[in-house]
DNA sequence: GGCGAGATAGGGGAAAACCCTCAAGGGGCG
DNA sequence: CGCCCCTTGAGGGTTTTCCCCTATCTCGCC
């Protein structure tokens, strides 16, 4: 029987989540709270197996809650439930310890088989939080398809070896060319690429995940 | 009736795979593979909804089976089936587009839920998987314990104008120093993270998650 | 065959980065 | 009070970056 705690400041949708949890079978909610402070006093007090969070909670945000349970009660789960599926709001629920986000208008059936996923240790992110996440991973090898912006092959060792940390000396001695020639290559690479100067080049390697 | 092709070198595993999933009436498995060649071929023939994928196989190995999967029938989701765990092996795999990633050792109830999972969009990974994929996206906020090495406040602010790619003028003039000012501490961060210049200072601003 | 585009190779020169030294003023600390 | 570190600034040097220019070579295309 998995223990859970339901923190979220909309009454009805607070008592509707318990009423359903509670007639799953599967498991009990131990907990209400409606509102961020709380929860995490409830939580505190009653260590549940999970936590159902909302986004936007009074008093303390749900990222708080979920950062301070992840910190002060590292044991429990957290699983997000909101309505809000925007980029910026999984980001930061991941960063802060969640180990699933869900959006509101996902099958009861679903929400169990979260929360059951979660208890056990794994996590739950519904598809559009799974392509937030993904996607933070995923874009390197995906952007092997047309990695760096129309660089000629020479261009692109030298690309390499100057995000690599290598100074334009070295680099011309690697590609066995004077060091004027290399020094082309990086001003041509910088052109096409539209950056500045080196800093910004590594940091257009690390955007497109081209670094190691 | 979720469709599944099983890709396994090993018979064994593969035949009791293929029986357990059969017999548990939630998904029918339409083909088998006992090599990742045959796996993308079979895919491609077949079209199912998921494919289960061990990582070691011949001809083709599990990673380029997802690659492949993953461009020519993206409909399709892959869930990785493995005995490694390794973090290598995590990260390319959901580099490559997979939606899930399983040990061996799991519950069958377990795989049967993470099928569910990801035939319906969503992601599932074992507990050590996402420990792994959490640790990617996660890192950033624990990293502000002790984010860059005994950098003094004055220095920290230098060292995140010059990681966005500002010279040394510009960071003068934002902070409001002569640029002689600025270069003195733009040699004392290269000095004290140990790097040889404003590449490398990037790559380590990178590493440990401190850009954007 | 000629023509243009782009890759590759190189040079000159100004600007910036890099490196070392020195030094003055301010805080904190035993 | 010295001592250490941070911050600020400077002098003076070398190296690297960065921008403009040229020359060859290949390749596709009319």
């Amino acid at each position: 029987m998995i223990r859970i705690l339901v923190a979220d400041d909309h009454t009805i949708v607070r008592e509707s989540l318990v009423a359903v949890l509670n007639a799953s079978g599967e498991c009990r909610v131990v907990g209400e709270a409606a509102d961020g402070a709380s929860a995490v006093e409830q939580a505190l007090a009653l260590c549940p197996d999970v936590v159902l969070v909302d986004v936007s909670m009074p008093r303390l945000n749900g990222i708080e809650v979920v950062r301070r349970l992840a910190q002060e009660l590292p044991q429990a789960r957290t699983l997000v439930l909101t309505m809000h599926e925007e980029e910026e709001y999984v980001l930061h629920m991941v960063r802060a310890g969640a180990s699933g986000y869900l959006a509101k208008h996902a099958a009861t059936s679903e929400l169990i088989a979260a929360i059951k996923a979660v208890a056990a240790g794994n996590v739950h992110f519904g598809p559009y939080a799974a392509k937030i996440l993904a996607g933070q991973v995923q874009r390197p090898d995906h952007a092997l398809d047309d990695p760096y912006g129309a660089l000629s092959p020479r261009e692109r060792e030298a690309f390499h070896l100057i995000v690599d940390g290598l100074t334009t000396k070295e680099v011309a001695r690697k590609l066995g060319i004077s060091v004027k020639t290399a020094e082309n290559h990086r001003s041509r690479i910088l052109d096409k690429l539209g950056v500045r100067n080196t800093a910004e080049l590594v940091r257009y390697a690390a955007r497109k995940r081209l670094l190691h």
